[in-house]
DNA sequence: TCCGAAAGAGCGAACGTTCATTCTCATTTA
DNA sequence: TAAATGAGAATGAACGTTCGCTCTTTCGGA
């Protein structure tokens, strides 16, 4: 509901009553479309929810929804894009951390707890599915977790050459397996399965710890 | 496409040319259309495949077809149960090795593995993302991983009776997890994305020591 | 300041298509 | 011969999208 509520508060004309502009009221209208849609789209999937649906839901007529969106694809199209550039967001922040574990434990229960609270895990689901098989949506998402994947990488890369850790397989490797982890925890939404929070930190920190295996003292113990 | 052929061997009548008793005949036809209907799914979803391409995909009218299952939803309804029992049955092959970590990564490494060959990835996603809003798709989604996850149990905390592991979270808290990760590897298909299954292996390997924390010898290395 | 035209925004009935399912009738099997 | 199996046209509903129309907003020129 909050998501796409993107108001733009800056630029204003500065009058209270009728301050939007042409393009801002359009900007407006596209996001309550989206958000209309992204509730159709949670409980019936993209196929199940129809254009008749997302219209009522978002108070609109046909005619007029279509002025926004060529085609019921295009919105599903918007809504990943927004979902999906929303998510590598978070994991953007973790680059910025000294401590490498740390960084990523964060980001990730940043992550876990983003899914848990905006209730998008049905959602990302969805768009993975549809991923599978939509040619324009796996663009989408390969472009948004590449664009993760390389800061990552550089990230990783930069903590192996100052000698901070130590991981257990090849970057190469070991990127493609982490996201994988990420998706798994996403998609489940543990804390609504009664999974307390404190448990998901313990575990991601010791899973973690063992696979990048940080040398902050010398700690002569490898298998 | 081998997954769903399970031809009765026995209680074969003898006869090579017209062995099949009415019952057999139609079993058979019912995994056909079952198979038929899998690679629909797989590349339109469940919802967009329509019953007239899965008709033809297994040959048949679709006034045949619905003598042999009363809607697309039953369809869907088969599909998903043989899908997760089969998955659920690689795991019950873990509980016979004494070795929890190694029963764990051979259990896992056999699922990836054969999420990878038989190409299911996509499928179980649909599944997946179907769960989300249908009840009755989560309910055989539920049930087949709650055996899982209750023969799981048992066999962890006979390893912590035992004596042989010390979790670094409690039980409750981890199989979800653990589930929850299995599941995000199953869905990307890592052998597709070129990472080896040795790299898969040894990551899942380090990461189930760190979790389950096997105390073969005293090792006196605690965090 | 006001006018009128052009463009934007909205409506909802209607379009042609496709959907899941059913019906009737023929053929095969026990 | 009765039941099971199959075919495929037919059915009504629902789909995504378009169309023609009205109402509102914008804005240059008198």
């Amino acid at each position: 509901m909050t998501d796409l509520d993107t108001t733009f508060d800056d630029a204003g004309p500065g009058d209270a009553d009728a301050p939007m502009t042409r393009g801002e009221k359009r900007e407006q209208t596209m996001c309550r479309i989206m958000e209309a849609a992204k509730k159709c789209f949670v409980h019936a999937g993209f196929q199940g929810a129809s254009m008749q649906q997302i219209c009522a839901a978002a108070e609109m007529s046909p005619g007029a929804l279509y002025r926004y969106f060529p085609s019921k694809e295009a919105i599903i199209g918007a809504i990943t894009e927004a979902d999906r550039s929303q998510d590598a967001e978070i994991f953007r922040t973790m680059f910025e951390n000294p401590n490498v574990v740390d960084g990523f434990v964060t980001a990730a229960m940043a992550h876990v707890r983003h899914m848990h609270e905006s209730g998008n895990a049905s959602l990302f689901t969805e768009i993975r599915a549809e991923s599978m098989r939509n040619e324009a949506i796996d663009l989408t998402c390969q472009s948004a977790m590449g664009t993760v994947q390389q800061g990552f990488r550089d990230y990783l890369q930069g903590a192996i050459d100052r000698g901070e850790i130590e991981p257990c397989v090849e970057l190469d490797a070991m990127l493609p397996m982490i996201i994988a982890i990420g998706e798994g925890l996403a998609i489940n939404d543990l804390p609504s399965k009664g999974v307390p929070l404190d448990s998901i930190e313990t575990l991601m920190r010791v899973t973690v710890e063992a696979m990048l295996r940080p040398r902050k003292r010398a700690n002569a113990n490898d298998n």
